[in-house]
DNA sequence: ACTCACATGACAAATCCCGTCATAAATGCA
DNA sequence: TGCATTTATGACGGGATTTGTCATGTGAGT
């Protein structure tokens, strides 16, 4: 079995939330969950989810609206729209709005199940194709070999781009100068200079300027660690 | 009013067919018909159909299979399935094995205008993010830049990447060195050289190569034509 | 305070892209 | 066929970009 698929829902409802939390369980989800569409806007527009299921009414507004605010910050989420209004007219603007799917209150737990698989399946196709990682804000597309960070670009040197994109495989993991020159540089032996450290240092300048915050880490002695959803330098909890 | 956005229909029951066709009229559509899903798949897999509606069961076979086959010929269209099936297990099935939407008979009319608007819309947007034009073996990436003949790469320089995309925004018409100049190099006069000339010798140098057939065509004294999927020399029908 | 690892600015070699020119080839016409 | 005009293409050099090296600065840990 793989590892559970981050899904997000925005539900004011506890119960309700349990409930779909529990029956997304049996499709492999791993369910977080927010109670306003002002957080769950937040959440999801880090990008770790890539889908998100909305309530269509909550005490702070309209589902079609939130869809609507998620797609202007960028997310490109897959979303689910859960209401209790399951008349044709409200699929209908919900799918129009930008939604991805829709489902009536009360659902099949098979469907609900198998309506979530499908956008899964779904989020999985276009990221194979469209070759697309997204760590925060930073987003780097495979294809076109481009970075941003937020709406602005990142312009990096062929090098550089190899350089984060080994990073970012290797997210929140140790890697070696080692690592890098065998999989980045192709040399299976150390060349004794500091090839590596100078590159990283100019992508580094570049993605910290971009980010306002640190996302290459070193360890001294060992290597570097590439982590951008690292809290900014701050102790405790 | 946008140019209507060509639908295919695959339906076997020619009473059906025509109503569909008169509601999509609505949404702006311009339905062409096929009975069977052998011809659906072949008209379907020539690319020009963004959204394509398949009937789930036709006396040639069923619907999901219809689907599988059409993601085999590289069909990136939006594919929503009609069923007189509409419970939830088909509708479970048929997304399942990769049909974007699923709808039972009878449907509201209002319903399968709104469905096929929102197949419609996402299509626009995955065209629009991974921008992609076909001609025959010819494959264009316009975000990522790059230019594929089959499964072979083709290297190309910026400015030859450029031209080509000019050419075939413009395919099968002609192009004359003046346009190719303002659009392409931004020059507003003559630059009394044969840039263009250059260029072009050097593109079509790696195009044909790679197509192993002439696809730069020249209209002597107007300027160029781009047409790949001009027969290969020969007169007559 | 000292040492060693890492960071970074500066420089130079290598590469690639692009426009120009000169010359060859091809086309159309008389 | 021969001539004139248009197009094709190989070669050259300027210029920008990328990349590796080195020298020096900085900071962490002992």
């Amino acid at each position: 079995m793989t590892k559970p698929n981050p899904v997000l829902i925005v539900e004011d409802d506890a119960e309700m939330a349990k409930e779909m939390a529990e029956i997304l369980k049996g499709a492999n989800c791993a369910t977080d969950l927010c109670h306003t569409f002002e957080a769950g806007v937040e959440a999801a527009s880090s990008g770790r989810y890539p889908v998100v299921i909305l309530d269509r009414m909550l005490p702070d507004g309209d589902g079609a609206d939130a869809v609507a605010r998620l797609r202007a910050k960028g997310s490109n989420a897959m979303v689910l729209v859960v209401s209790a209004l399951g008349r044709a007219s409200n699929r209908i603007e919900g799918l129009e709005k930008g939604a991805d799917d829709y489902l009536a209150k009360p659902f099949d737990p098979d469907e609900l199940r198998a309506r979530v698989r499908a956008l899964l399946r779904r989020a999985d196709s276009i990221a194979a194709e469209n070759d697309f990682m997204v760590f925060g804000s930073l987003q780097i597309r495979l294809k076109a070999r481009n970075v941003h960070v937020g709406q602005t670009h990142v312009p990096l040197s062929p090098r550089e781009f190899d350089l984060l994109v080994f990073f970012a495989r290797n997210h929140g993991e140790l890697v070696t100068r080692m690592q890098l020159l065998e999989n980045v540089w192709n040399l299976h032996f150390d060349p004794q200079t500091n090839v590596v450290d100078v590159h990283v240092s100019r992508l580094r300048g570049k993605l910290d300027r971009a980010c306002a915050r640190p996302v290459l880490h070193t360890a001294r002695g060992e290597g570097y660690i590439f982590d951008p959803m690292r809290p900014i330098a701050s102790e405790s909890e």
